[in-house]
DNA sequence: CCTGGAGTTGTCCTA
DNA sequence: TTAGGACAACTCCAG
């Protein structure tokens, strides 16, 4: 059979630069062909909307640099594989790890049941320590991030080094869908305008980074606090599906040391290394999206009221800062960390609503959604985490507004409504004089909506919930 | 087992 | 106007 090659598997590396799997493939094969397969087997959660957009130009991409050669299926991997390998001599089979528990669970039995019939290696391409290298000495998990950290971490063998690599790819006549044929935009709605806002694949990556180690890095301790401001990556859509490695990401900013601040850098670099805490959180914790890491939450007396639960999705709260940072989300499918704290607080702490509506919320939404980082961090601003914000935290919208958003430019990009309004009232439009409302032209309840909630008042009360979770 | 220090990102009140 | 402490204790972690 001349039809002999070697086989690897993206899933979330898609990536020919710094890929662990398809270099070691390379060194030992001439002929490589790679394959895809969108899987919900036994998953328990499926892609989001905006998840799926991504994938789906992602694959366009990644297919149009691998000449057509990307092999693309859907359905259960096992019997892809066993079918693939009965119609063609292949010699060996690779992948990047994948770390969701479902996928860890099914790559397990899977490499045992191809591992009969051929070579099978896996390789880590999307961390830079391994959740189960990082342990206490006592051989349990970290639940602090800063000793996991600095600790765990910082004092372990330093990441792997970016590799770079050229690949040849085999030319094979092998059928199999398109990327039209995996119907990820099947919707045609929301996704179609959202994605505008971004151009997705691994050169796009790079060139995301390049811009932000240039523009950004250099303020990045304290810009990064301001979302009008240029300094946050934007880089995590492609960190999530691995369009660029944390390596890559690590070793780019290091090399930076000789012009920017060493705070700069280093808080860049934790930043990496709390999605590597998030992952650590969700191997060691696999049950993270579905139940409270601390279990006295388990009976906190959260509220359900669909109006507010809406009022906060479509950003018609009434406080302008939450409302730029709920639109941001719909209209870009990003929103900036400092936003999601602030609205994250907002839902949980003064709508009282369960932290699991803003996780599914953002799992639907983001362009970054991510099993490990969504539910960690929605865990951490409800303070039901391992290593959580205290619960008597609650950011103040008005506050917060005032504080990181100074001349309101974030909020009037979003809001525009209250583009005219003085800026006095731009954080508490209620509180604007009617004449000034009517010579603006705005009428509150109309334009723009009166608060939901009112502040002191819901932030007492969920206080006073909290309270009886003492003891 | 004991001990002491520490824990991403805030707010509000008081002096 | 501003700086400092209270908020609430608890668990984690390392020596």
């Amino acid at each position: 059979m001349t039809n002999e090659f070697s086989l690897h598997w993206f899933r979330q590396d898609l990536r020919l630069s710094d890929n662990p799997s398809l270099n070691y493939l390379s060194q030992k094969h001439k002929r490589i062909v790679c394959v895809f397969i969108y899987d919900e087997v036994n998953c328990n959660r499926k892609l989001g909307s905006a998840s799926k957009t991504w994938l789906h130009y992602s694959l366009l991409y990644l297919n149009n640099k691998l000449d057509n050669n990307l092999l693309i299926f859907k359905g259960n991997p096992e019997s892809i594989f066993l079918d693939l390998i009965k119609q063609n001599k292949i010699t060996e089979i690779s992948w990047n790890r994948c770390y969701e528990p479902w996928r860890v669970e099914r790559d397990k039995l899977l490499k045992k049941t191809l591992s009969k019939h051929v070579e099978v290696k896996t390789f880590n391409g999307s961390l830079l320590w391994e959740p189960w290298e990082v342990l206490k000495a006592d051989s349990t998990p970290y639940k602090i991030f800063t000793p996991f950290y600095q600790r765990g971490c910082l004092t372990k063998q330093p990441p792997r080094k970016p590799i770079s690599n050229n690949f040849s790819f085999f030319n094979h006549k092998i059928k199999s869908l398109s990327v039209n044929g995996l119907k990820l935009l099947d919707n045609m709605g929301w996704e179609n305008k959202v994605v505008n806002h971004w151009e997705i694949g691994e050169s796009f990556a790079e060139k995301q980074m390049n811009n932000f180690l240039k523009e950004g890095l250099g303020d990045y301790s304290h810009g990064r606090n301001f979302p009008n401001k240029l300094n946050v990556s934007r880089i995590s859509p492609y960190l999530h599906w691995g369009q660029i490695s944390p390596n890559t990401l690590w070793y780019n900013a290091e090399k930076l040391q000789q012009d920017v601040e060493t705070i700069n850098i280093d808080i860049f670099k934790s930043e990496l290394g709390w999605r590597e805490f998030f992952y650590n959180l969700m191997f060691h914790f696999p049950n993270i999206q579905s139940k409270n890491l601390q279990n006295k939450f388990d009976k906190f007396p959260w509220d359900s009221n669909d109006e507010f639960l809406k009022s906060w999705q479509k950003g018609l709260t009434g406080y302008p800062i939450i409302d730029a940072g709920m639109r941001e989300l719909w209209k870009t499918g990003y929103m900036h960390n400092r936003l999601r704290m602030i609205t994250g607080s907002f839902l949980v702490k003064n709508l009282l609503l369960h932290w699991q509506h803003g996780e599914k919320w953002f799992w639907d939404c983001l362009f970054d959604a991510d099993y490990a980082s969504n539910s960690a961090s929605w865990q951490w601003v409800a303070g039901t985490g391992t290593d959580a914000a205290p619960y008597f935290r609650i950011f103040n919208p008005i506050t917060q507004g005032k504080k990181f958003d100074p001349e309101g430019e974030y909020i009037k990009k979003y809001v525009p409504e209250l583009k005219n309004i003085p800026h006095k009232y731009l954080y508490t439009p209620w509180e604007c004089p009617s004449e000034i409302l009517s010579e603006i032209n705005l009428k509150l309840g109309v334009d723009y909506p009166f608060p939901v909630v009112d502040i002191k008042l819901s932030r007492a009360k969920a206080l006073k919930a909290f309270s009886i979770l003492k003891k």
